[in-house]
DNA sequence: TCGCAGTGCGAACACCGTTCGCAACGCGCT
DNA sequence: AGCGCGTTGCGAACGGTGTTCGCACTGCGA
């Protein structure tokens, strides 16, 4: 049972991960200042140090809860799709990124220096989420017999690389099918990725008409279009 | 006319660019620290500040050199292609990436702070000539009519957005294979940044032989495989 | 030859992450 | 009930950072 300390720590441990989190909102996670952290609520630098063993650790709390969140809101907005569920995963996952920017470079940005996220940690599990939340339309693609397979004009299917059985197998996805997802997976990121971090920004209009249609028209190349 | 004051303080800047250059690949863009660039090169931390204004503005000017050089390499390996040069210049996209992540990073990764990329500044249109690097290939799919247009199935085609007739016309391309080209370009960038920032070391394999297959694939999708 | 713009430097400031030793607190055991 | 000690917090300090400022020096151009 959680005695009373045990309590008091995990409430300090969230206060701290919550003004974290507020700090990171505006200003971004390189503005993010233990310092200011510490005094938003009215503790000594000194002090976290007895909940957080570096900065570089709570920065990987708030990753770890940045991808629950996002996997969550991909799965929410699949599920709740009326129409194309594929498509409404997508928009999703581009509207939580423009939505939470920091957040996003957190989670897809330049990597923490010489971190390595440990095997089966946290932050790999709720990474492997992320991805797995556009699985079940392509699941359901494959039952209907619509999923794309092979490649078009009937040539030849390319030799499956081993990478993408170990893919299928850990998305619990029927090999024939694990090239489509990962293949829709690094193509909705790309498009993602590039726009939030401003890489568009030269199509100086609302690049939203353009994601959307790009959405759809991968939903209607791979199959899994209703 | 250049005078030898002139000579001189191009020098310098060099040679304050390829210290700085030689700082980043090894510890990244984050550990890239002033004091140690002036100290490689014999010179005080205060001195560095009549060349360059500020930290930012040094990581600005290794960017837009990181663009140039992808941008060329790029570019170079899709010309001396023999095989297929949409795939040739995606492998050595892919390649310099990994190469280079530390600039790679610096070019993709989290954006720096409130900094906004001057409108047709260096960096900008540098980035842009990365992009158009993959366009030659898919303008000669267009012009043989084997370039993928319109959905797979006969379904009506998408109205075009409008962003995208823009950039159809930022990499003078006709406006039906522009879509090809954006789908092309986000599709692989999506792929190669995943792997570069190590979100794909959970497939504890080489995944070189995934990205080779899917960038075929892809090629032959868009019908720009010869 | 002289003046002054260009160049470099040393010291300083404010901020950062992090460490250390000490003081206070209060939970849990006797 | 009272005590011991683990837990918690803090103040001060250290070494590092980017950046500023005023002063010295140099050598180009008039």
């Amino acid at each position: 049972m959680a005695t009373r300390r045990e309590r008091l720590r995990e409430q300090t441990s969230a206060e701290i991960k919550a003004a974290a989190l507020t700090h990171l909102r505006e200003g971004g996670g390189a503005a993010l200042s233990l310092r200011a952290v510490a005094l938003s609520i009215g503790m000594s630098p000194a002090g976290l140090y007895r909940y957080y063993p570096n900065r570089d650790a709570l920065l990987t709390d708030l990753i770890a809860d940045g991808f629950a969140a996002l996997a969550e809101e991909v799965a929410r907005a699949r599920d709740a799709a009326e129409g194309d569920a594929f498509v409404a995963a997508a928009l999703a996952y581009r509207a939580w990124a423009l939505a939470h920017p920091h957040e996003f470079a957190l989670l897809y940005g330049t990597p923490i220096p010489d971190y390595q996220a440990p095997e089966s940690g946290p932050t790999s599990n709720a990474s492997r989420n992320v991805g797995a939340a556009f699985v079940p339309p392509i699941i359901d693609a494959w039952r209907r017999g619509t999923l794309r397979s092979g490649t078009p004009g009937g040539a030849a299917a390319e030799p499956a690389p081993t990478a993408l059985k170990t893919f299928a197998a850990a998305v619990d996805l029927p090999p024939e099918a694990a090239a489509v997802a990962f293949a829709a997976w690094t193509a909705i990121h790309g498009l993602v990725v590039l726009e939030t971090f401003g890489h568009l920004a030269w199509l100086d209009e609302d690049p939203a008409p353009l994601a959307e249609s790009r959405f759809r028209a991968l939903s209607l190349d791979l199959g899994t279009a209703p």
